[in-house]
DNA sequence: TCCTCAATAT
DNA sequence: TATATTGAGG
């Protein structure tokens, strides 16, 4: 029995104000490994603070979000390089540095995960039967090693695959003012996106918004389809 | 303030 | 069903 209150969000603070809070988790190397290369400045479009009445893009409520598999992919990789205890919703949501992502898109999505981990581990050894087309999303990416293993790794976790040749000038392209719309609402920020030594995604992956209605319900695809 | 988890809602 | 939201507890 939720109200229904149509008004909330003009006394949410700007995004301005919001930005701060969402920087320096992650350490200057892993945002070059994962080609963040926006140490210093805001990467999201910035609303002048007068017309609130369409900035919608953080402001409203955004469609579910679907997980692709390819979307799922990019949030193990995250995982695997801050290691377990590092991988916490929001460093992983600005590690995977998808657009439109939200910490609590994370959050949910990691609870289950570690669902599923704990469900591998317990049938680890003897059965291989995990997956209940639940699992299907999990399944399709592969579960590293120490993620099943919590004391069989180093204390300093992360180990970050080095990529040669990745010191590349950064993109300046702050071209982006006030759009009314969300540029590439859950496409990743970086053009080319590819991880270094972890996953080859074959190609530029153009994601983009999918607005399905399935039985009434909206969602949002990041990625387009495509197994693995 | 953020994280984690179980329960619950949609 | 898959994901979102809530609320307690740390």
């Amino acid at each position: 029995m939720r109200e229904e209150e149509s008004n909330w969000f003009e006394e949410l603070p700007s995004p301005e104000e919001l930005m701060p809070l969402s920087q320096t988790l992650i350490s200057p190397h892993l945002a070059v490994a994962f080609d963040i290369t926006n140490s210093s400045h805001h990467q999201f479009p910035l609303q002048p603070p007068s017309a609130a009445e369409d900035e919608p893009a953080r402001t409203l409520k955004r469609p579910r979000l679907v997980w692709t598999p390819q979307l799922h992919k990019r949030f193990v990789d995250a995982v695997a390089h801050l290691g377990i205890k590092n991988a916490v919703p929001k460093t992983i949501m600005q590690l995977m540095s998808v657009d439109g992502l939200t910490r609590e898109n994370v959050a949910s999505h990691l609870q289950k995960y570690r669902l599923y981990l704990k469900r591998m581990q317990g049938l680890a050894g003897g059965a291989a039967a995990a997956d209940s087309a639940t699992d299907h999303l999990f399944a399709s990416s592969p579960v590293p090693p120490h993620f099943l293993h919590p004391a069989a790794r180093p204390a300093s976790d992360h180990y970050l695959p080095f990529v040669p040749g990745l010191q590349q000038h950064r993109n300046h392209h702050h071209h982006q003012q006030h759009m009314a719309v969300p540029a590439h609402f859950g496409s990743p920020r970086n053009a080319h996106f590819e991880l270094p030594v972890l996953s080859r995604m074959g190609a530029s992956v153009p994601g983009y918004v999918e607005d399905v209605e399935s039985g009434g319900r909206k969602v949002l695809t990041l990625f387009p389809a495509g197994d693995d």
